[in-house]
RNA sequence: GGGCGUGUGGCGGAAUUGGCAGACGCGCUAGACUUAGGAUCUAGUGGAGUAAUCUGUGGGGGUUCAAGUCCCUCCACGCCCA
């Protein structure tokens, strides 16, 4: 598509004051629309109590120089729906920001030796012209970056009120360390077991951490996702498989010989009687108590990390099974972990497929307690017939007075039985861990505490906020943190006795930024505290949250968590942030992901210098439905210009009839002629057409496949009269209206030119006439024994024996069903008719 | 291995509750206008067949007057969790 090639002379031709030009001038129209609209300050939302409110929020981009074309789709799908609510008389909060702090910034200023700060605002700066081009209705005073310390200060007092409800804390623990890089790696930096910069396999390292206590909120996280029905499903089973709640028991085994006990938990109690031995985590404080022959404690340090392959020493100890009494010999086991449950694990070889290799590869028994419910030829299966582990529910055998009963049974009745002999108890437990915030990285949030050798951990007093992040760090990208070795920030006076103390070196986790930014845009200049409390109370929740599905657990999670926090802490009182959300597909061409590696990118960039971005915005919405993956072809991209450009042409080829100002009123549909009644009957299901496809589920492909067809039928219809003028008129200023949340700065442009002296934006979206939508005649389909075999033209509204009656007279049916007999006849009314013969 | 999801023309995708499969767009074919066409307009376009007609929504089976849609089963691909 070259339009350098056209060589027509340009067309100016005045009408009613205004000039149309025969050509589409894209870039003109849009650059003229959108300066418009911020210098009204059209999209500057304020509170207003007569008015509903509707929280459009597309999930904030980290300023990684370029907007692609991922984020164009999230934006675009966001601003279809903040400007479609708008027109429905909405107050809409639709704002944007940047999640600024985070690595890459880090990386540029180790690599070209930029300031992180520099790099980051530079990026914002450019993004923001890019989003401003897109014509995207943000209320730009609203803007937050988390790197701004009047954001990141909120990080800091958020961090020291969670302090104060014991929702933050310092424990050693296992951390991501790339020895390469000399630093600490968070999770979604670890791809494959490898840092995600150099490669490199990543180590275990023990570190000292802060942590939130997600965990306190598990079971509310965990029930509250029951009330998430504006939330794909998908997400929502994600994040309960994420929290992962088990129902068991804890279980106090005895030790052979000794007056201690280990404890263990398992949510299959039905199998006690089938423990055969017993694994605990390597680090378990019973291994240093009980094990005393070096031997055998340096080969349980030997164990190796890689849970795959099962290892394990025996411990020289053997564990009494509470309820048989037998001896089993105790292992400690690498696949064991900590973390999870009490670290110790009952190990029932016959129905856990780890234990079974485990025993296989030791030379254990197997006992077998579950058989199969209809396990009718009675054979047992054993340590020599088995080659897997049993482990779905059955029925309990060997189990003496619990033989017989069916695992469900038997979880509830074995359960009872510890708990009446205080040998157990239920127990709940969560795959959930805490959130370990600490990271040893330069560019973000310091965490305001400090270490004094006489008051120990302090948290500096909310009035030293923001602890500021220093400029004068040296990024070399190895060693300690940068904040490590910067004396001047370190040396300070203990808060709460003034003596030298030295500050927490750790930034926090760039998530932390991301789990309340939606709160901040409340209230993005609040200074008394991290939201304004009226402001949070009439914008929030969320009413449309727009974003990846890659955030489906982490980003989500942290956000609802951070919601109940606050919450507690007394600044807002709902309980979940994100009423509805939309995960929009993947931008995929030539069937995969766009990486710059396979060089299947696609610039947005140069797009809207090509075409506009109307087009763009029209085409990311026309490709596909916003939940499923997109298939980018340049091709269809001119087809979606192609489109404006009819209207365009259209628009202007009939400048006369439509800029005219004495076009009359359009008074209901009495004594129309057949064509000018077809158009506005098009017109008004063409309305009901967009409308319901947008209110289902943002079927946003399916609403403009619509305004496709309307313009098929404007470009065939003939104007004769006044009568065909004011129907097209009406036509095509629907079409404006309809078209406007897809590609505002056209719309906008050509409803000028339909006489209106007003500006489109925020007219209320338009009604239809359901009577007009009808049509009076309907195709019947005639089908014998289901084939369909006539097509008649028939008055709508008929009865079933009307519709009977001229599926019979029909003299291609007449030949089919003669000489037959009539079995049935079903007529689905004013569609179809089956005759079974 | 477990969980969830998706399979419809050459391609992207339509098809409220089971009721004409393929809307709309891309591409393609032919024609018109043209010095030209990678612009625009008109017509056609699931497959087979001159046609009547037959056939067709990943494969197989089932329920039903009627199945892309409901049930069973198998296959392929995708995502998440081990």
């Amino acid at each position: 598509m070259k339009y350098g090639k056209i060589l027509r002379l340009k067309t100016i031709i005045k009408v009613g004051g205004c000039f149309l030009e025969e050509k589409y001038n894209v870039h003109a129209i849009e650059k003229k629309w959108q300066e418009y609209w911020e210098s009204e300050g059209l999209f500057s939302v304020k509170e207003d109590a007569g008015l509903p409110k509707f929280y459009c929020l597309e999930m904030f981009p980290y300023p990684s120089g370029n907007i692609h074309i991922g984020h164009v789709r999230n934006y675009v799908i966001g601003d279809v729906i903040s400007r479609y609510k708008r027109m429905r008389g909405f107050n809409v909060l639709h704002p944007m920001g940047w999640d600024a702090f985070g690595l890459p910034a880090e990386n540029a200023a180790i690599k070209h030796g930029v300031h992180p700060s520099k790099w980051t605002f530079e990026n914002i700066k450019h993004m923001k012209s890019q989003l401003k081009k897109m014509g995207l209705s943000y209320d730009w005073d609203r803007e937050v970056a988390t790197c701004d310390p009047r954001y990141y200060k909120w990080n800091q007092w958020m961090f020291l009120k969670m302090y104060e409800m014991g929702l933050a804390y310092k424990k050693s623990s296992a951390v991501n360390w790339c020895p390469s890089c000399e630093t600490v790696l968070a999770n979604e930096q670890v791809i494959d077991e490898e840092c995600w910069r150099c490669d490199s396999t990543v180590e275990q390292k023990e570190l000292e951490q802060w942590f939130y206590k997600i965990t306190e909120y598990a079971e509310e996280l965990l029930s509250d996702a029951d009330t998430l029905d504006g939330w794909p499903e998908k997400v929502v089973t994600m994040q309960r498989n994420w929290i992962g709640r088990s129902d068991g028991v804890e279980v106090d085994f005895s030790i052979a010989g000794s007056d201690k006990k280990i404890r263990i938990f398992t949510t299959r109690q039905d199998t006690l009687y089938g423990t055969t031995f017993m694994s605990i985590a390597k680090e378990h404080p019973l291994v240093g108590e009980l094990v005393s022959d070096e031997k055998i404690l340096k080969e349980i340090k030997a164990l190796s990390d890689d849970p795959e392959e099962k290892q394990g020493v025996f411990t020289g100890h053997n564990a009494v099974n509470p309820l048989t009494g037998k001896e089993i010999p105790i292992y400690a086991a690498n696949f064991v972990l900590m973390g999870y449950g009490t670290g110790a694990v009952m190990a029932v070889p016959a129905h856990d497929q780890r234990d079974f290799e485990f025993a296989q590869k030791y030379g254990i028994p197997v006992k077998v307690v579950i058989e199969p419910e209809n396990n009718d030829d009675g054979a047992e299966a054993s340590n020599d017939t088995m080659d897997c582990a049993f482990t779905d529910y059955g029925v309990l055998v060997e189990s003496e007075q619990f033989s017989g009963l069916s695992s469900k049974e038997a979880r509830v009745k074995i359960a009872d039985h510890l708990e009446k002999e205080g040998i157990g108890e239920r127990a709940v437990n969560y795959k959930l861990r805490d959130w370990g915030v600490s990271r040893q990285r330069y560019w973000g949030t310091p965490i305001p505490v400090v270490y004094c050798e006489s008051c120990g951990i302090v948290p500096l007093p909310e009035s030293e906020l923001p602890v500021i992040l220093p400029k004068d760090a040296v990024l070399k990208g190895h060693g300690t943190s940068p904040l490590a070795e910067l004396d001047s920030f370190i040396n300070t006076k203990c808060p709460s006795c003034g003596a030298d103390a030295k500050r927490e070196t750790d930034t926090m986790d760039t998530f932390v930024d991301s789990s309340w930014y939606f709160l901040r845009y409340c209230s993005p200049n609040a200074d008394n505290g991290p939201i304004d409390p009226g402001a949070a109370a009439y914008w929030m929740p969320v009413d449309q949250y727009i974003g990846g599905i890659e955030h489906a657990v982490l980003h989500l999670l942290y956000s609802r968590f951070f919601t109940k926090v606050v919450r507690d802490i007394g600044l807002i009182k709902f309980d979940e942030p994100f009423k509805r959300l939309l995960t929009q597909g993947m931008v995929i061409k030539d069937g995969a992901k766009m990486s710059k590696s396979k060089g299947n990118v696609v610039d947005p960039d140069t797009l809207i210098n090509k075409y506009g971005t109307d087009t763009v915005r029209l085409f990311s919405m026309f490709a596909a439905p916003p939940q499923k993956d997109l298939e980018w072809s340049d091709k269809s991209v001119e087809g979606s210009y192609r489109f404006l450009n009819r209207i365009w042409s259209f628009v202007f080829k009939n400048q006369t009839v439509l800029g005219a100002s004495d076009i009359p009123e359009l008074r209901g549909v009495e004594g129309l002629s057949g064509g000018s009644l077809k158009l506005l009957r098009k017109t008004h299901q063409t309305i009901k057409k967009v409308t319901s496809s947008i209110e289902r589920d943002y079927h946003f492909n399916t609403a403009i496949a619509a305004l496709m067809e309307l313009m098929n039928e404007v470009s065939v219809f003939k104007v004769s009269g006044s009568e065909e003028a004011a129907v097209l008129h009406f036509c095509m200023k629907n079409m404006m209206l309809l078209i406007s949340p897809f590609a505002p700065h056209f719309a906008e442009e050509l409803w000028r030119e339909l006489g209106e002296e007003e500006k489109l934006f925020n007219r209320a979206w338009p009604e239809w006439d359901e009577e007009i939508t009808k049509e009076d005649a309907v195709e019947l389909v005639v089908q014998i024994n289901g084939k369909v075999r006539a097509k008649i033209m028939a008055s709508a509204g008929l009865d079933d024996e009307a519709i009977k009656g001229i599926a019979f007279a029909d003299a291609k049916i007449q030949e089919y069903v003669k000489d037959k007999t009539l079995k049935k006849v079903i007529v689905v009314k004013s569609r179809l008719v089956n005759i079974v013969v």
